[in-house]
DNA sequence: AGAGTCCGTGAGAGCGCTCTCACAGATGAA
DNA sequence: TTCATCTGTGAGAGCGCTCTCACGGACTCT
């Protein structure tokens, strides 16, 4: 390829690489030596000198079920892709949810075959993230880490403001008997969630009730059991604050089911504001939290910190409540 | 690694590598010096020299918009990432919908950074899996290629018989202004169920009448719009093959918009069975084709490539009807 | 005992790039 | 003219592995 272009090696590396210090008319030989054969530089020999793959992992701590049910997930795939994508980096797709997973991954991250890592879902006080930090793989949560935040790059919605901003708003409506169904206690997202409804109480001066309040996975099912369970607890309940929309919906149904009425004789506020929410019969009161910005902002952070940047403490972006017709 | 496990690096290598014919005493010193070190083999340096990476490309040829909004992409893309995450492959996410965006992805394919290549989703005579081919890189396709199957591997529903069962069910029901919403035309699933309601139309002695025909994109606006054509130009119409169920989900809309009802003055018949069509209201009788099995086959197939099968033919699984309440 | 076989191991050549360094020739300053 | 500077280029080392080949030692077979 050199000896067809008439120059060496080096020249033939320094045009494929976009170098400016090259004369023009070696590179239009390069470039057309290259064209003629078809050349593609061999992307395992460029890693091996220079050290980097042009490609991060996505990697999701939950089960592909869970995964592919969540449109959460599926936003943030989507918009740390498109901007992965717009800076010429590659996306490895991920699914981790077992310690055996975790530690095959870290292997693989280790062995540098990616440059990065976004990591969503992190459960508990999972080692991962720092195990990948300290191999030198630079690495972005989704969501605050529950241990402090421990020199880690993250980004998150504001969960205590949203779960407040609910409450308050179901409180501002007239109702005396505001429950939540939080999401699990071992999440960020969960426990957030789950202070600001603790808040938006304490500020009303009205006594935390735990018997108004009752923990389940972010699914639909999850809800409908959740919302059941309280209901047969506490029968005049006139509001709840559901820690995710497919919670929600969840809960709606299991409001219907035992006979009541949404909005009338029980409001639900939502969290998150999937495309469902809108479509849903009634549409979904709910805050929003702005996915697409999530996945972006996590991906700009992560190329950031492959340019070189230090680990930035995080970035925790706003929400808002969104009114429809279930409360 | 090599000195501190007190063996040749060659020796080393074949531990790492798993290979038998290692002494049980090296073996653990080899694995006692990789722990300690946290050693973990580089793997740009492993494929420089193997020619392999353990990765393959999932290829849509979609807008992300596009790619996410459609439960068939998010479904062969959870299943194939299964199959390959067994066999120890990465999976990596690209979307591509430009011929330039093609351009680029045959340099980062033919620069060996994937082992092979699942494409979904290729409109027209598309010449993307040609080229992969001709540069030895692998490639299975989801669909029938149009331009016959000039030795592609690919992996098909029986779109035809789909289309064919479907058209069959709603002329049973002694339907006698059977319409179609076709997809889009330079796609073979488009083309396909188009050619099965033609065949059942056929089979009944019933003209083909191109004033009942209608196409639009996969979509559930496109079903919306297309129905309401449909209905303008020929009001009569009392039953409908819809050629997605998203396309069936917009045509039920649009006949209720339009003031009659289903199924009793339009009976809708849909394709695919995504999980929207049991919940919908009403649950939409639809053609069931095997999206996991697609997926999994799809990856199956790929695998058997790399491991030095030739470019079988084509895989075209069964589909079958689903009798809800629409039809 | 000698020849043949097998098994585990080490030496060493590359894989295809990038990157540093040195150098020739052109240019500019003194 | 002489010396310093700059610009484009080539030579060559080396990235961290795998894989072939050769070899010593233990074993079996006649």
């Amino acid at each position: 390829m050199a000896a067809r272009a008439g120059v060496s090696r080096a020249t033939a590396s320094r045009v494929l690489r976009g170098e400016s210090n090259v004369s023009d008319h070696a590179k239009e030989q390069v470039e057309a030596a290259a064209h003629d054969l078809g050349y593609v530089p061999d992307l395992a020999a460029r890693s091996l000198v220079t050290g980097r793959t042009g490609s991060v992992a996505f990697l999701v701590d939950e089960t592909e079920e869970r995964m592919f049910a969540d449109p959460f997930f599926l936003g943030m795939l989507r918009s740390a892709h498109q901007v992965l994508a717009d800076n010429s980096i590659q996306l490895v797709f991920t699914v981790a949810n077992s310690p055996e997973d975790h530690r095959r991954f870290v292997s693989y991250a280790a062995g540098g075959h990616v440059d990065g890592v976004l990591l969503l879902s992190l459960h508990s006080r999972d080692e991962l993230p720092l195990q990948l930090e300290q191999l030198g793989v630079p690495t972005v949560l989704s969501g605050r880490p529950l241990h402090g935040s421990d020199g880690l790059s993250f980004i998150d919605a504001d969960n205590v403001g949203g779960g407040r901003l609910a409450t308050e708003y179901l409180i501002g409506l007239g109702r005396h008997h505001v429950a939540t169904i939080a999401g699990p206690q071992d999440m960020c997202a969960g426990q957030d969630r789950l202070a600001g409804y603790r808040a938006a109480l304490e500020a009303a001066g009205t006594a935390y009730d735990p018997s108004l309040v009752t923990e389940d996975e972010f699914t639909q099912a999850g809800g409908f059991d959740a919302m059941t369970r309280l209901m047969r607890a506490r029968p005049e309940i006139d509001a709840v604050f559901a820690a995710s929309d497919l919670l929600a919906i969840g809960a709606v149904r299991a409001i219907r089911a035992a006979g009541r009425s949404v909005p009338a004789d029980v409001a639900v506020v939502g969290f998150d504001d999937i495309a469902d929410a809108r479509v849903q019969e009634p549409p979904l009161t709910t805050i929003r939290q702005p996915i697409g910005e999530l996945g972006a902002g996590m991906a700009q952070l992560l190329l950031d910190r492959m340019a070189g940047a230090a680990p930035a403490a995080g970035r925790v972006l706003p929400v808002e409540l969104v009114v429809r017709h279930t409360a």
